[in-house]
DNA sequence: TGTCGTCTGTCGGCCCTGCGACAGTCCACG
DNA sequence: CGTGGACTGTCGCAGGGCCGACAGACGACA
């Protein structure tokens, strides 16, 4: 499964004139936010668009039951909350901080006179908001066509890409990353997700430790997410 | 599972102003395409956005082997095609005709044009992709948290929504829906499809004929949908 | 009206995965 | 520095769903 957003670090930053977002910085506050506080729920109604200065944000979804969906770990320069303000709706995701974390907080005024001040932004806006929808139909496509195997695969191999911390010859992702999370990010158990790391473990393309994953043989981690 | 776009039905001509729509449908042209005509494949270049006048179109993506997602199945006033317009990439999904079908096409330069010189159409489009992201975003959940009954049966209403034609206290589904394609839009096998919809028959909740489903009674259903 | 391709209905075997259980390990925090 | 909570590693069982197979029903089209 790809991480839709996970290579929208620049989202804004990278994608609109350093203008405009300097504008929105300025229209906006900071605020710190501690380990595991929400920043939004589910169904809140949306006052601010957020973008992350330091640490994380995970944006999940949860089910009827205790399950839940994990659809990004955002990393800081992301922003994130835009659709509720754009189209009035009510948020589409949880949003919790991941380890303390400060954010960028610009309110919903702020953000709709911008949108309507300063043309460009609803242009880039238009791309952004087409590039997160490819990247969920890419998400749903892997979900429904992909084994399991390779989807922890791929979502190991992004979560490198945007973690990583290389030492040698290996990444390590530097993420608090129970496998219970990991379950909960491909919609399936803890157990399983042990198994198959352990098989990877003993095939040497991967290093376990507590609440940490270490890739040490990237190429072969790449041919079982490519099938 | 939701179907994505299935409110759509509107899509440009319920949401912008009549005014938008008319310089869109201007500035195409129709096309006629037969019976399971390709519009569009994924990973073509785009030149086009399409609205359907009459017919049916279906909205899908291949997976490695012969498996298939539906996604959509749009119906006339549906207006698709336009992330590729908007972000230069490739297409996301096959589009199929289902039915002899008529459409507008408004060539990408056109497209384009409008955008720039009628500001009201970005802002709109805007509006429109938060939508559409909703749903990719509920359909993927559902995908993950749903059994597979439910999602079943939420298909069925939404299609039934869609197609519907109603006779007496029954809703026939007016599409050619054989089982496996029941399948392929909720990625599980021709057999379970059949398995549900045998038992569902069994209770009077539908009736199956050749090709053909109809919905004997919906609040029933509707329990099932619901959990 | 006959025929052939499509679709349904149904088995049984098999594999994958979920889940409960439990022991062992790690580490954060008092 | 000790302890409780969190995390890992591993069984085995049970259930759901996939797949191949095949007979029978339907209907489009000649």
């Amino acid at each position: 499964m790809t991480i839709p957003f996970a290579d929208q670090s620049g989202f804004l930053s990278s994608s609109l004139p350093e203008d405009t977002v300097r504008r929105l910085t300025e229209a906006g506050s900071r605020r710190r936010v501690p380990d595991g506080g929400l920043i939004h729920a589910k169904g809140d109604e949306a006052d601010a668009l957020f973008g992350v200065i330091s640490g994380a944000v995970r944006i999940a979804s949860a089910g009827d039951d205790g399950r839940e969906l994990v659809l990004a770990v955002l990393e800081p320069g992301a922003w994130f909350g835009e659709i509720a303000l754009i189209d009035g709706g009510r948020r589409t995701h949880d949003a919790v901080a991941l380890g303390e974390s400060e954010l960028i907080v610009v309110p919903k005024t702020a953000f709709v006179r911008l949108l309507a001040e300063h043309p460009p932004l609803s242009a880039h806006l238009l791309v952004l908001l087409c590039r997160r929808l490819r990247m969920t139909f890419s998400a749903l496509e892997d979900e429904a066509f992909l084994p399991l195997d390779r989807r922890l695969a791929k979502r190991l191999l992004a979560l490198a890409d945007a973690y990583g911390e290389v030492e040698g010859t290996a990444t390590r992702i530097a993420l608090h990353l129970p496998q219970e999370e990991l379950g909960h990010m491909l919609g399936t158990s803890r157990q399983t997700v042990n198994r198959l790391l352990g098989a990877w473990a003993r095939d040497g393309l991967i290093a376990r430790a507590y609440g940490r994953v270490t890739i040490t043989d990237r190429a072969a981690l790449d041919r079982i997410a490519r099938g």
